[in-house]
DNA sequence: AACACGATCTACT
DNA sequence: GTAGATCGTGTTG
């Protein structure tokens, strides 16, 4: 049963319908010990100069790069001296914007992720964007791939959530205002429980 | 060349 | 709840 990963169009529209549209979504990782993947459950949107939070408010520099590229390639960053984060670039090549990867629930290769991250419950493997990031095994090497490529993809699983709802984004200091936090509330893999916020959706 | 800090997580009180 | 880990990056001198 081999699925096909997202289109590039997919990734070519506004950044808000992407974040609202990969909640759902599976991400996939292929890697040396094999194959693992995740139903994303929680993203969270950073749009161009105009956003405060976003790595790209003050311009083009060697680590956003990949961001000012064209759509559908991984922004993957290291942070707080020990961590990873994965993106996804959105919109045309030239406007900056991209959308967190934050959690996802395993839906394959849950015994290699355990390995990874030993002392975390089986819930909790992708509970996060440093979580997610060493359960997959996704470091500085997987920045700028494009991902219709073998290594790292999504696919459509049809496993629409119910609900998406959202939120403002969690730890930065500027920009709380926007609600561009993006998450299944029926979910138990969130990296934190929704508060009591507005909703989209049904 | 030096410095402050970050889209985090864990352990501990 | 809060502190500590740990280092690349962007900014300042």
């Amino acid at each position: 049963m081999q699925k096909t990963c997202l289109p590039r169009s997919f990734y070519a529209r506004d950044t808000l319908d992407v974040a609202r549209d990969l909640i759902g979504k599976v991400l996939v990782r292929v890697g040396p010990e094999g194959r693992v993947a995740g139903r994303v459950v929680e993203v969270e949107a950073y749009i161009g100069q105009d956003d405060p939070a976003c790595h790209a408010a003050r311009g083009r520099t060697a680590r956003n790069a990949v961001m000012f590229g064209p759509p559908g390639f991984s922004y993957v960053y290291f942070i707080y001296g020990m961590y990873f984060c994965l993106n996804v670039v959105t919109e045309r090549e030239g406007f900056a914007a991209a959308v967190l990867i934050r959690a996802a629930e395993p839906t394959e290769g849950e015994s290699i992720m355990r390995r990874r991250s030993p002392k975390l419950q089986p819930a909790r493997l992708l509970s996060g964007p440093g979580r997610l990031c060493r359960s997959m095994a996704i470091t500085r090497e997987h920045n700028g791939l494009d991902l219709r490529g073998d290594a790292l993809y999504f696919e459509d699983h049809s496993a629409e959530p119910s609900r998406v709802v959202q939120t403002p984004r969690i730890g930065i200091r500027q920009g709380r205002r926007r609600l561009w936090r993006f998450c299944d509330p029926d979910s138990k893999a969130l990296s934190r429980p929704v508060s009591t916020i507005s909703k989209t959706g049904e």
